[in-house]
DNA sequence: TCCGTATCGAGAGCGCTGCTCTCGGATTAG
DNA sequence: CTAATCCGAGAGCAGCGCTCTCGATACGGA
C-alpha cells in the first residue's frame, strides 16, 4: 500500500522545503531569486537543486501559484466569516483581507502583480488560482442581487462592444450577474489592487499616516460605486 | 561664450546616446537593463560606461525620469489641448493620454508603476516628475469646482484621520480643493494606475476584445464617482 | 537475492552579469 | 609648456543560470 515510495515521499519533502527556502529568500532579498542562494541555504550545490526545479522559472512559477492560493483563500475564509447577507460587509471584509496579506508578504504579492518578469511568461497553472480573489468579489454581487440586497446598475450605461466582452466572462463564471454590474464588479477589483499596490510600491501614500483609514473609506467610496447598500 | 568646453559638450553627447541605447535595450529585452549589452552595443567596454553613470541603477533612475516627465508630458498636453471648462472632456483626455503612453512604452511604464527593482531606492530627484499625473488629475477637479461646474462631495464622508491626511496634501498642492474631493480625485488616479497596469501586465483583460471600449466604460464610471458632471 | 536501471548530489565549466582597478593617451587649465 | 584631469581599454573578481559528467545510492523485476 505504499505506492508513494521512500525515495518519492523525500523527493515530495525535498521540493517543499526548496520551495519554503525561496519563500524565505524571497521576503528578505526581494523579487529576483538566486537559485544558487537557495541551494546554498539547504547546503546543496546549485546543480542539484535543478534534479527537483528543471529552472529557476519553474521554481518561481510554483511559488507563484502558492502564493496565489494563499491570497484567495485569505480573502476566501474572510469572505466566509463574513454575514452571508451582509454585501457591503462581506466587499469590505475580502478588501481588508487582501490588503493584510499584501502587506504580510509584500515580496510575493509584488510576484503577483508586479510587473512581469522579463523573459517570464506565466503558465497556465496559475489563471485558475488567480481568479480566486475577483472571483470571491463577484460572488457577493451574486449573492446580493439573488436576495434583493442591491440593485443593478443600469443596462443601459453599457455600450455595445463592452456588453459583448462582458458577456463571455459573465457566461462563464456567472451567468446571474448582468454585464453592467459585472463591470461594476471588476471596477471594484481594479480599484483594490491599484490601492494595494500604490501603498505597497508607490510613495503616494508615504504622506499618509492613517493608511488604514484612508484604505476603508476608498473602499467604501468604491463600494457606493458598485452600489453596495450601506 | 563657450561655458560649456568641447568635452563637457561630448560628455552630454556621451549620456545622451548611453540613455538612448538603454531606453531601446529596455523597449526590446525588457526590465533587466544590461550595463554591458548597452556598452557593447556602443562599441565601447562596460568599463567605460562608468564613466557617465557610477552603477546602473543611476542609469535606470536617469530613464526613470525621464520616463516620468515623458508621460507628464503627455498627460499634461492632452490636458492642455481639451476644452478647458469641460472637466469630464478634461479627465478622458487624461485617462487616454496616459493609457496611450503606457500602451507605447510597455518597458517604461513598468519600471515607473511596476514592482519597484529589489535593491532599487528610487531618489528625490523623482518625485517630481511621479507627481505630474496625479497633479494634472486633481487640477481638472479644481478648476471644474472655481468654475462652479461640479459639486464639490460632502465633507462629512470623510473620517476625521483621513481628512487630516488629506489636508497636508491639499494645502501642499490644491488649497482649493477640499479634502473629500481630494480623496475622490486619488481614487481617479488610483483607478486610472489599475486599469493601466492590469492591461499591460494581467491576464484579466485577456479575454476582452475591446479594451479601448472598456476603458472609456471604465473611467467613464470613475468620472460619476468623483462627480464630473456629462 | 541479485542485477540492471533510475535517481541523486557533487563538481567542473560555460557564458553572462555588475563592478573595480590599473594603465596609457588625449584634453584641459594655469 | 607643464601639470592636472578626463577618458577608453583591458584584466579581473564574485556572482548568476544552466549543462554535463561522474560516482554513489536506492529501486524494481527476474
Amino acid at each position: 500500500m505504499s505506492a508513494p515510495s521512500i525515495r518519492a515521499r523525500v523527493r515530495a519533502q525535498m521540493i517543499d522545503e526548496i520551495k519554503a527556502v525561496a519563500r524565505r529568500h524571497l521576503a528578505t532579498d526581494g523579487a529576483n531569486l538566486s537559485l544558487r542562494a537557495v541551494a546554498r541555504d539547504m547546503g546543496m550545490v546549485s546543480s542539484a537543486v535543478y534534479r527537483y526545479f528543471p529552472s529557476r522559472d519553474d521554481l518561481l512559477t510554483a511559488l507563484i501559484i502558492e502564493a496565489y492560493d494563499a491570497l484567495g483563500e485569505a480573502v476566501e475564509a474572510a469572505d466566509a466569516a463574513a454575514d452571508r447577507h451582509d454585501p457591503r460587509g462581506r466587499w469590505f471584509a475580502v478588501c481588508r483581507a487582501a490588503r493584510a496579506w499584501a502587506l504580510a508578504h509584500p515580496a510575493e504579492y509584488a510576484l503577483l502583480y508586479g510587473s512581469p518578469v522579463p523573459g517570464y511568461a506565466a503558465p497556465d497553472d496559475t489563471i485558475g488560482p488567480a481568479q480566486r480573489p475577483p472571483l470571491t468579489l463577484v460572488g457577493i454581487l451574486r449573492d446580493g442581487l439573488t436576495a434583493g440586497l442591491l440593485t443593478p446598475p443600469p443596462e443601459a450605461e453599457l455600450p455595445d462592444p463592452v456588453r459583448a466582452d462582458l458577456a463571455e466572462l459573465r457566461e462563464a463564471f456567472f451567468p446571474d450577474v448582468p454585464e453592467a454590474l459585472l463591470a461594476r464588479g471588476m471596477a471594484g477589483w481594479t480599484q483594490l489592487f491599484g490601492l494595494i499596490s500604490f501603498e505597497l510600491f508607490g510613495r503616494i501614500n508615504r504622506s499618509l499616516a492613517h493608511r488604514d483609514a484612508y484604505f476603508d473609506h476608498q473602499t467604501g467610496l468604491m463600494a457606493d460605486l458598485i452600489g453596495l447598500p450601506g
